[in-house]
DNA sequence: ATCCGTGCAAAGAATTTGCATACAT
DNA sequence: ATGTATGCAAATTCTTTGCACGGAT
């Protein structure tokens, strides 16, 4: 069992707070700010801690350093081709996608994972933008 | 223009003639058979320029190194929770995974990456008989 | 002749880990 | 007091890159 750390206890209030998806990096860069000596080795064992605890969710996108989300609950996200920003989906578990892969297969199917790439809202209307000024 | 290249021919045969998804390690001790002077590097920049030209497929685990696949033809993938082993799925593209990110998103969703977990079939199996044993 | 590809080794990015000290129970 | 967490730096893992040389057009 995990001993308590006012540490690990700030990495977790500050993913319940923010909903940008951050790095293990920009985690540590702005709990810095409370704890100028913590170390990235920390928030990284943290990081972990938490996401093997179920507290948060580890995102990984593929490349690039992964991403650490407050929101536990099962979501969806999205990750903008343009920008790069991550962005929870609106929409609700999809078990018929699991339904779907047993077709044909004897193993076992446990669950899937799917990111969505395209567009951002805020890319989608900056484009807009640019075409109208050609 | 890429230039012909003997090593690059012989990744590109090595991945369409192997399904076991394999990572640049070990196409690189596999390849090395054949050319016993090729580097790691080199094997490293001919799978990333066959896959810019979607020759072959990059598969992102979200931990471990990367998979490449030969078949290019759009499928899903499945990642054995218990041997890491990756397996082609025998279904479809699904379309409809994408209609449905579409409700209540105002960007734009070009498609979406999935990937499937559980026991793969020969694990399955072997755990069946394990049971049984005790 | 020119451009591209290769091998090699070094560098880079992201993450983990060993160790001595500090904190929580 | 005992076990766990921390900070720091070094180590690990995976991948990319600079450079001099060799191969392709």
């Amino acid at each position: 069992m995990p001993n308590y750390s006012r540490q690990r206890e700030s990495i977790k209030k500050y993913l319940d707070s923010h909903f940008t998806h951050p790095t293990a990096e920009t985690v540590y860069l702005d709990i810095k700010e409370e704890f100028p000596n913590i170390s990235l080795g920390t928030v990284y064992r943290n990081l972990n801690l938490l996401a093997d605890m179920g507290e948060i969710l580890r995102i990984s996108l593929g490349n690039g350093p992964d991403r650490y989300d407050g929101r536990t609950s099962p979501h969806y996200h999205f990750i903008c081709s343009q920008c790069g920003q991550v962005l929870d989906m609106d929409i609700g578990p999809m078990p018929e996608i699991d339904e779907a892969a047993r077709q044909n297969f004897s193993g076992v199917i446990t669950g899937h994972i799917t990111h969505f790439f395209g567009l951002c809202p805020k890319c989608n209307i900056k484009n807009t933008f640019i075409r109208k000024g050609e």
